[in-house]
RNA sequence: GGAUCCAUAGCUCAGUUGGUUAGAGCGUUCGGUUUACAUCCGAAAGGUCGUAGGUUCGAGUCCUACUGGAUCCACCA
């Protein structure tokens, strides 16, 4: 008898783990005669820390995986971590500043190479956080997305949709960030409110506002409504401009897509730096006409304002323009929504670029019909309407990133057949050379430039070839990596060793994707394509999405709000039972839901309560031991009615716990429990027993309900239910049995 | 502009198909050294369920409008 007055969960969570680990029930067989359980981990980032959003994660699988454990399923829940793209090599970045360098100082592979060092320095961390959480991972089977065998596999699929014809390159507006280097899908642009000014400048005729006066340079007509009076007379006619460099002609059309009542009512149109005037330009077949570089600056077609930053050309022009007098006033007041990058919150330039797409039309009409019939379900309820709208507007899938930190696209050009290659690379001597390829060739080699390679960018007719190994000494590797997500979403296929393995037969398809409902358009529905796309089947059977947990003050956490919560805190502090049943009972169904921290207090206690009430056992069994049968159907006549109330409460709990489960009504579940093994068990039946005579019946029930009770409990707050299962060993039947890999309690 | 969600005790939230005196945790007040636990025990206070209508025998729960808040999507030259 040693146990102490409170429960110290700093003396046991880390033993427990590594008995759990070491007795191999995190790794299940591949067993005929079993069930599969198999639930993927959405793969946290490799070079990063635990957030209050993992924990949440991490705790509603454990307890979705423990409880199918003990229910005799062969469960297995694999773990695995995220290169994720932009963010690792954004923290990289910042790590190079400090060192007074930058990307630009390296040629791709040894940039490659040296973030691929980090992250294999600090992997380390997240997983051990994920220890700390005592999640019932299977170690045996962790995996990376970078992984070679990940890696093979997800070119693989690449070449295979290309050649099913759902691969192509195209000229697109994209989201281009000239901070990061790189674009965005749509989905990780952000809207943002800001107050800019508003020029109205003098344009030939006419006067116009804008808040861009520096991309006029790519002004390639002027637009009005069709229906407006003011301006009918000009519709189609060129019009004659006087502008900072020189006289120039521009065509006037009519568009709906031009506002009226928008300042004066006519827009100048720049097709290559804005997402409408682009779409208007195809309609009109205009000119398009960059006027912006990659690096974010002017271009030669800027004439003198060549080589300005796109502020600091704007506040020249600005300034010129009121020289000239053709700057008629400036609105101050204007306020409106600018695009930003998801990131780093920089402005987005839209840039035209040829780019990497996934024709999706074939892929997304199967993907969205199983969740129409139901094959798979997504709880809550609510939240399938999401997926739907989604399905249904869904565009063709940008997949090419400017990142170097990422699986690289199997495409190659030939230097032979594609003189026009814009090449950027470090000669020996470690300086950047950019240019087109056939002029770089004849002061450098093929294999220098390929040696100190940075970016390639292909013109939009480049010959191509997708191959999976380079087809041919005189070719140069596309530079572009894969969106993260067009291999995560392969996720599930990818990591139980898609299509050969016993692994991927036995456990594939999945039965729950669990991941917070942020991503189910990003990710989810990329899953289901993937899925359905290469076996036939949905990669999962449900989708269930928690909520969000935001800050104490309810807004979002973030770090310059500065009211991020460090999960770590109140896992030391309370312990991690405490912190996972919290937050698994801080919501009900979804929702997002403020970081609870009162129940995590809440739950610390209850730790303490159900610690002291084995103390209380180990007291009365020391006493008692010898005359106290295990608890039979024998006994059943002897039971008086306090008796047989707990055990027919004990028998309502297991079945709320179990019909709750299965609906993912977790806060259900886990109050029922802590109702019961407090209220019932511990303020009621105990103290019943104190003053029975019948001590072999009434510390029989107890000993059988608390055990029963440490079971049902055991998914949600692992760590304590364990140590107490071994610390009562000997008031066991089994006493060399694991509390991990007992059986479910069952209904009579 | 399109859409979704939310508004219940001082705080954070439950309340699943409309059905008896609306619940929990935390907090508050009062009282407890009963040998498992003060991270405990006992008791109490506290809600016209955002506002206004409607449907119904009956509404926190359904419908309409409004007010306030959150979020998503699209877009703003």
């Amino acid at each position: 008898m040693s146990m102490d007055k409170t429960y110290n969960h700093k003396e046991y969570e880390e033993k427990i783990y590594k008995l759990w680990e070491k007795s191999g029930a995190f790794t299940p067989k591949i067993d005929p005669k079993k069930r599969p359980f198999t639930i993927v981990l959405p793969p946290p980032n490799a070079s990063g820390k635990m957030h209050t959003g993992n924990v949440l994660m991490i705790a509603t699988e454990d307890l979705l995986v423990r409880w199918k454990r003990m229910q005799g399923y062969s469960a297995l829940w694999l773990p695995g971590t995220d290169h994720a793209g932009f963010e690792t090599q954004i923290t990289f970045e910042r790590k190079l500043k400090e060192e007074e360098k930058s990307r630009f100082d390296f040629d791709r592979q040894t940039l490659y190479k040296k973030i691929w060092d980090f992250v294999q320095e600090n992997k380390h961390l997240i997983e051990d956080q994920i220890r700390s959480m005592g999640a019932s991972v299977d170690w045996t089977r962790n995996k990376f997305t970078l992984d070679l065998d990940i890696l093979e596999s997800v070119v693989k699929t690449f070449n295979k949709m290309y050649e099913d014809g759902l691969v192509y390159r195209a000229d697109y507006m994209v989201n281009y960030c000239p901070i990061c280097g790189t674009t965005f899908a749509d989905l990780e642009v952000k809207h943002k409110e800001r107050k800019d000014p508003l020029y109205y400048i003098k344009y030939g005729p006419f006067v116009l506002a804008t808040v861009r006066p520096e991309t006029k340079f790519g002004d390639t007509a002027v637009a009005v409504h069709p229906n407006d009076k003011r301006y009918k007379g000009y519709i189609g006619k060129e019009i004659e401009v006087d502008g900072l460099l020189g006289k120039f002609k521009l065509k006037v059309i009519a568009d709906k897509f031009v506002d009226p009542k928008f300042g004066t009512g006519v827009v100048k149109v720049t097709p290559a730096h804005d997402k409408n005037d682009y779409e208007a330009g195809k309609r009109h077949t205009l000119e398009v006409k960059p006027v912006i570089g990659l690096d974010g600056r002017l271009n030669e077609k800027a004439g003198k304002y060549v080589g300005l930053t796109i502020s600091e050309a704007r506040e020249k022009v600005v300034e010129d323009l009121k020289k000239y007098g053709l700057l008629e006033k400036i609105d101050e007041n204007y306020t409106h929504t600018v695009a930003v990058c998801y990131k780093g919150g920089h402005d987005i330039e839209p840039t035209i670029l040829p780019n990497w797409f996934i024709k999706v039309e074939s892929l997304k009409k199967p993907a969205h019909d199983v969740v129409i019939k139901g094959k798979v379900k997504i709880y809550p309820k609510w939240q399938e309407v999401k997926y739907h709208r989604w399905m249904e507007s869904m565009m063709d899938w940008p997949i090419s990133r400017q990142v170097v930190w990422g699986i690289r696209i199997p495409a190659w050009y030939s230097f032979n057949e594609n003189p026009n290659l814009q090449i950027t690379f470090l000669n020996k001597d470690k300086v950047t050379i950019t240019g087109r390829l056939a002029d770089l060739l004849k002061n450098s080699s093929l294999d220098d430039i390929r040696e100190g390679l940075q970016t390639l960018i292909a013109p939009g007719d480049a010959k191509v070839v997708i191959s999976d190994k380079n087809p041919g000494k005189d070719y140069l590797q596309e530079t572009d990596t894969f969106d993260t997500w067009f291999s995560s979403g392969q996720w599930p296929l990818v990591t139980l060793g898609y299509p050969e393995s016993n692994d991927f037969k036995y456990f594939y398809p999945t039965d729950v994707l669990e991941t917070g409902w942020e991503i189910l358009r990003l990710w989810v529905s990329r899953m289901i394509m993937f899925g359905i796309y290469l076996t036939g089947k949905p990669p999962f059977k449900d989708v269930y999405l928690h909520g969000i947990v935001r800050a104490l003050d309810g807004r979002k956490m973030s770090k310059s709000l500065g009211n991020v919560i460090n999960p770590e805190e109140y896992q030391a502090e309370f312990g991690t039972d405490a912190l996972r049943m919290g937050l698994i009972s801080g919501t009900a169904n979804g929702k997002d839901f403020n970081f609870p921290a009162d129940k995590v207090i809440a739950f610390r206690n209850f730790a303490n309560k159900i610690w002291n009430m084995a103390r209380f056992m180990l007291i009365m069994f020391d006493k008692y031991k010898e005359d106290v049968p295990f608890y039979s159907a024998e006994l059943e006549n002897k039971l008086k009615k306090e008796d047989k109330d707990v055990l027919k409460e004990l028998e309502n709990t297991i079945k709320k716990v179990n019909t709750s489960l299965e609906k993912y009504r977790f806060t259900d579940a886990a109050e029922s429990i802590y109702h019961f093994m407090w209220d019932k068990l511990a303020s009621e039946y105990l103290e019943e027993t104190k003053d029975r005579e019948d001590k072999e019946v009434s510390l029989s029930v107890l000993r059988y309900v608390y055990f029963n009770s440490l079971k049902l409990l055991h998914p949600f707050m692992p760590f304590i239910t364990e140590v107490i299962w071994q610390e009562l060993k000997d008031l066991r039947k089994y006493p060399n049995q694991l509390l991990i890999t007992s059986s479910w309690p069952k209904i009579s």
